[in-house]
DNA sequence: TTAACGTACAACCACATGGTTGTAGATTTG
DNA sequence: CAAATCTACAACCATGTGGTTGTACGTTAA
């Protein structure tokens, strides 16, 4: 049973834009319920513009969606992003599983004289 | 049930870690076949002296570890972490999920000052 | 219609990142 | 021993990142 990695260049973009504190709570938030990027911006102790740069990297992984509202920017979460994520580090446990099974495997042919 | 999230320190660490294709190749290296690093740099188009940096910034989020054998310095896995990095993105999904309960609901409205 | 709000985008800045080369110190190997 | 190997680390460079301010434009509200 082969497992195979995601492709590089999607990898990137997702834990890139998990890698910064701000867009990690920018997600949550918007897991809990999806607000403009405004609303969004009054919590953190950083401009306006700067926000909207860390929503168009969450945007970049597909993490998260844009869709206007009136004259707001309504951000909602894509959760099969989130769950690609968490399916790619999965991966890396599985190859350490084929790798001890295959080690425990030689071992016990081994031991039985094979 | 209340999913609390890992600190932000650590997060910020193990994403930036994995946010680079070099570095996740030599993670799925180092988890098939412990090896020294510069058994590792012979497989990259670039300088020891770069594998040598993307080694250590997988050393800061404690995704591998090095020990001295002879003149080498063998790169080893921390399952653990990767397993820390599943486990944090598992929290999101688990966020999402507690969305539509109760008391969800109550704590938005109490985070809404109502 | 004006004023206020929400957004987009450009220009700019300090600093981090990913790469390089070069030098020096341990440790093996011939 | 000398030579080759593996590592550590510093200096340097181009580019990216996270932040700022300023300006412009569509939308809502008074």
């Amino acid at each position: 049973m082969v497992v195979d990695l995601p492709r590089e260049g999607e990898a990137d973009a997702l834990f890139h834009a998990l890698a910064d504190a701000t867009r990690r709570d920018i997600l949550t938030r918007v897991i809990t319920a999806e607000q403009s990027v405004s609303a969004l911006a009054r919590h953190y102790p950083m401009s306006f513009a700067a926000v909207q740069k860390h929503v168009t990297v969450l945007e970049r992984a597909a993490l998260v969606t844009k869709h206007k509202r009136g004259r707001e920017q309504v951000v909602h979460v894509n959760l099969d992003a989130v769950r690609r994520a968490t399916r790619l580090l999965d991966a890396y446990e599985q190859l350490w599983r084929q790798r001890t099974t295959a080690i425990d495997r030689i071992l016990k042919e081994d031991r039985e004289g094979k």
